[in-house]
DNA sequence: GCAATCACG
DNA sequence: ACGTACGTGATTGCT
């Protein structure tokens, strides 16, 4: 059997123009085109292309009124007119398509409908070939028999509607789909039917008579007024019934040879790609390397063979060049250096010769700042005087820019290769000649030159100068060192902890295929969901997923908490997934990232998250269990040097304090002032009890309450988290609200504000552009009035620490103390802390962690220190 | 490559 | 009628 794809063109656009233009914001390329119908067209096409994996595919596209029109005046006039942005993207899109390999095909007079029912028609009369219709269209299920079946297009996934499915759930043959709209009507279509009849009768009819025809044969034995508004409209019935039937003999050739699937023209596609500005499709594609083209820029420079033949003398530009994703891990190429007289390539080992440069007065500039930093130290080797790093000023400029400077050229009007069409994918990578790497390196060095004078107006412009040149430029440092210095970890530990939990995993393993009786991966969630579920008859406690072709059973924490009492396998369940977490993630994540000496240089990531927090990769030394004992323990791992110590010094309440500050919250900021425990006396005034008789209970709902405001508070948020109904949620966030009128107000405000600006800032002048506040989906609006409540508490927090980072690293330089910050937690810093350096560390830390910036609250830190990170938490 | 799950603040 | 608290990263399974 031979796989024949009918896609249903038409549907797909309209379906992908409205998904993203109800929002106002329809995406257009730089010249103004609008573009989104045909991205969501070429993800659709690519994403049935890649699930059906068809041998034969034709597309179908309108054209022209239809014959259905002449027929009747109002066939489709409950439509709006098509909007022209969307009308002009359909030329586009039959030139997208015939690049992606598709035949397509649009007859005068006819509907994209008919086409494929001609088609359908010859797959059904062929035997050799099945049919697959992709559309949204419940029309198009008329079609379906033996050979034919419908992929029908859901919001998220697809129902495959095949003769069986379709029985099953209309109770009809296929065919009947055209007497059912005959009675029931369509209005998208303006198709009448008979009016007063609706889905549920029509079936009910149609199981009863068969077709509209026997229906109104018999129309005697029918009853009641449903008979009158029958014979009514039995005109419009049948003239619906007309509209509704799906032509099968649209003069067209059928050969299914002529529409055989032979793949993509890429250097056609690339080009339309380019022309609508898809740079991340064109990213993703697996590009040949005879297809790679030349680049646009033009640029001279010379690949030096000693020092000697670079000429500087004046500020430049420097990019260095890595082979390797992870620069804590790759090799140096060699950099490139540009400025307005010269540019140069200047492989690795050649500047190794004679690396003054880098320590040349000069002005520099730089794409990513740290990376430099780094991969320099790694070679005893420094830079100075470079004060502009793109990224950071990217960064600062927009959260939501990739931090990658291929991306951003690309987004700049300087077309270069991106990183993996350059070098290959991170699983197969392969070095490039010289030639290329040199030419991509000085066009990267020069985008730097070039633009960055724009970059520093635009930074003015936004008031964001002192963030960049202050804050965010110092820390670039900072963080570089923390990175190079990087923290000892006990291996042997580690290794004899894994030992321990791969007994605890098999042990518990087979304790759960004795008591599900058979054995099968606990780790797939869709099999887990068989076992409990079905196997084993376990109720289950939610609703079931959609249907489709997906798992049906969630399996999380919260769903198995609840079954827990019904069932003695899903105790064994949670354990085994917290003791295989541990051991996946925390004993061989960890001893994998382990560098030749001994220590974990995790990667600070600065450009990445949208409220001003850093990230930690490579690993992740932000996110190690602390919650349960049972994890906490890993942090026996992580230890100090000799004759040091480890200190961890963590802000008390940070973002609690950071938002009494910003509302201006009395109550609040009283109870920081006199150091009371924030929770209790929150709980104190809402259920209006003196504070020595709030009870632990109330403590916890108050503390869930104050969490709760951070973070845009919603009823159904609360009660899930305290497992009340709604309804109590409700009247409490109004009675905290009532209680505290300023924070009422203040939530107000940020949000009217962000609405009439577009963004929030933080305390530094942190700005934050939300665009789902203009969104015309309320759901998404509402979770952007959220990110507007929580990101201004959330990014001065990060502010502050970033700041308080700043200067403790400055006064440790210069008091020349060898202690060194080592790891920050977002709210949290851990140092290593030489024993004769201890006071004095401790001094300095807590000193400038809590005075670094004045709230008119008090910023109070918890300082601890022991000889691994378990004890000095 | 995405979804589900779970680790952290 | 809908679907639901903010910000991250790593691992696994599955298509």
């Amino acid at each position: 059997m031979k796989k024949v794809l009918l896609i249903d063109g038409n549907n797909i656009l309209f379906r992908s123009y409205y998904a993203t233009a109800y929002t106002g914001n329809i995406m257009k390329n730089s010249k103004g085109f609008p573009t989104n119908a045909l991205y969501g067209l070429i993800n659709m096409l690519n994403k049935i292309i890649n699930e059906e994996n068809p041998e034969y595919v034709m597309i179908a596209f309108d054209k022209g009124k239809t014959f259905r029109h002449e027929k009747y005046a109002d066939y489709k006039g409950g439509r709006g007119e098509t909007p022209d942005e969307l009308k002009m993207q359909f030329p586009v899109a039959k030139e997208l398509v015939e690049a992606m390999g598709f035949k397509y095909f649009e007859i005068d007079n006819y509907e994209a409908d008919d086409i494929i029912g001609t088609f359908a028609k010859a797959a059904t009369l062929d035997k050799e070939y099945t049919a697959t219709i992709i559309s949204s269209d419940k029309d198009l299920l008329q079609l379906i028999n033996d050979e034919v079946e419908v992929k029908l297009l859901k919001t998220n996934d697809f129902i495959r509607m095949t003769k069986d499915e379709f029985i099953k759930t209309y109770g009809i043959e296929p065919p009947r789909m055209v007497d059912l709209k005959a009675l029931m009507g369509d209005s998208s279509d303006n198709i009448p039917g008979v009016s007063g009849v609706g889905e549920k009768t029509a079936l009910k009819l149609l199981q009863e008579y068969g077709t509209l025809g026997n229906l109104y044969n018999n129309i005697d034995s029918v009853s009641g007024k449903l008979k009158d508004k029958l014979i009514a409209d039995k005109d419009k019935a049948f003239m619906s019934y007309d509209l509704a039937t799906i032509y099968r003999d649209v003069p067209i050739d059928t050969d299914f040879s002529k529409i055989k699937y032979n793949g993509i023209d890429t250097l056609h596609y690339i080009d339309l790609l380019n022309e609508l500005e898809f740079y991340s499709l064109i990213k993703k594609m697996d590009i040949k390397e005879n297809n790679i083209r030349e680049n646009v820029i033009d640029i001279d420079y010379k690949i030096v063979n000693s020092m000697d033949e670079v000429n500087i003398k004046d500020d430049f530009s420097i990019y260095v060049e890595l082979f390797g994703y992870n620069y804590h891990k790759s090799d140096v190429l060699g950099v490139s250096i540009y400025n307005k007289d010269n540019c140069y390539y200047v492989p690795f080992d050649i500047l190794l010769q004679n690396p003054t440069i880098l320590n040349s007065s000069y002005n520099k500039s730089t794409y990513d700042l740290k990376k430099l930093i780094y991969v320099l130290a790694r070679h005893n080797l420094t830079i100075s005087n470079c004060s502009f790093d793109m990224m950071v000023a990217s960064y600062i400029l927009n959260q939501n820019i990739k931090d990658d400077i291929t991306y951003l050229m690309n987004n700049n009007g300087y077309s270069i290769d991106f990183y993996d069409k350059e070098f290959g994918s991170e699983a197969k990578i392969s070095l490039p000649s010289m030639e290329v790497i040199a030419k991509n390196a000085c066009l990267k060095a020069k985008f730097i030159y070039e633009k960055k004078e724009e970059f520093l107006k635009k930074l003015e412009e936004e008031n964001s100068i002192n963030l960049f040149s202050k804050l965010e430029m110092p820390l670039v440092e900072v963080l570089a060192d923390m990175e190079v210095t990087g923290i000892r970890v006990n291996r042997e530990y580690l290794l004899q902890m894994g030992d321990e939990l791969k007994k605890k995993i098999f042990d518990i393993s087979q304790k759960i295929y004795e008591m599900s009786g058979c054995e099968f991966n606990i780790s797939s969630p869709k099999q887990l969901g068989e076992v409990l579920f079905e196997k084993l008859g376990i109720h289950y406690p939610k609703r079931m997923k959609k249907e489709g072709e997906r798992n049906k059973y969630l399996t999380s924490k919260e769903i198995l908490d609840k079954i827990r009492h019904l069932h003695p396998i899903v105790d064994l369940i949670e354990e085994y997934r917290v003791v295989t977490k541990l051991y996946n993630t925390y004993i061989v994540g960890l001893i994998d990232e382990i560098d030749s000496d001994g220590r974990i240089h995790t990667c600070f990531n600065q450009t990445l998250t949208r409220t001003g927090r850093l990230s930690s990769s490579n690993p992740n030394l932000q996110n190690i269990p602390v919650r349960t004992e049972e994890g906490k323990i890993i942090r026996k791992a992580f230890i100090p040097e000799e004759d040091s110590i480890l200190l961890s010094s963590d802000y008390s309440q940070i973002e609690l304090r950071v938002f009494a500050h910003m509302s201006n919250a009395t109550n609040m900021i009283e109870a920081f002032k006199r150091g009371f425990d924030i929770h209790a006396k929150t709980a104190s005034d809402i259920f209006g009890v003196p504070i020595d008789k709030v009870d632990s209970n109330m403590r916890r709902q108050a503390k869930a309450v104050n969490f709760g405001i951070l973070y845009g508070i919603s009823s159904f948020g609360l009660s899930e988290d305290l497992n009340i109904d709604i309804v109590s949620a409700k009247s409490f966030i109004d009675n905290y609200l009532d209680t505290f009128p300023s924070i009422r107000e203040f939530m107000e405000e940020i949000v009217s504000n962000a609405h009439r600006d577009g963004y929030v800032k933080t305390i530094m002048n942190r700005k934050r552009i939300i665009d789902e506040l203009n969104n015309k989906n309320y759901m998404i609006r509402q979770s952007g009035e959220r990110m507007a409540k929580n990101t201004p508490i959330q990014g001065s927090a990060a502010d502050i620490l970033k700041k308080a980072m700043i200067e403790i690293y400055q006064e440790f330089n210069k008091r020349h103390l060898k202690s060194k910050m080592l790891i920050q937690v977002h709210d949290e810093l851990v140092f290593n802390v030489y024993k004769d350096e201890e006071s004095e560390v401790e001094k300095i830390v807590k000193d400038i962690m809590e005075n670094t910036y004045k709230l008119n609250v008090p910023l109070v830190v918890d300082i601890n220190k022991g000889n691994d990170w378990y004890e000095a938490k």
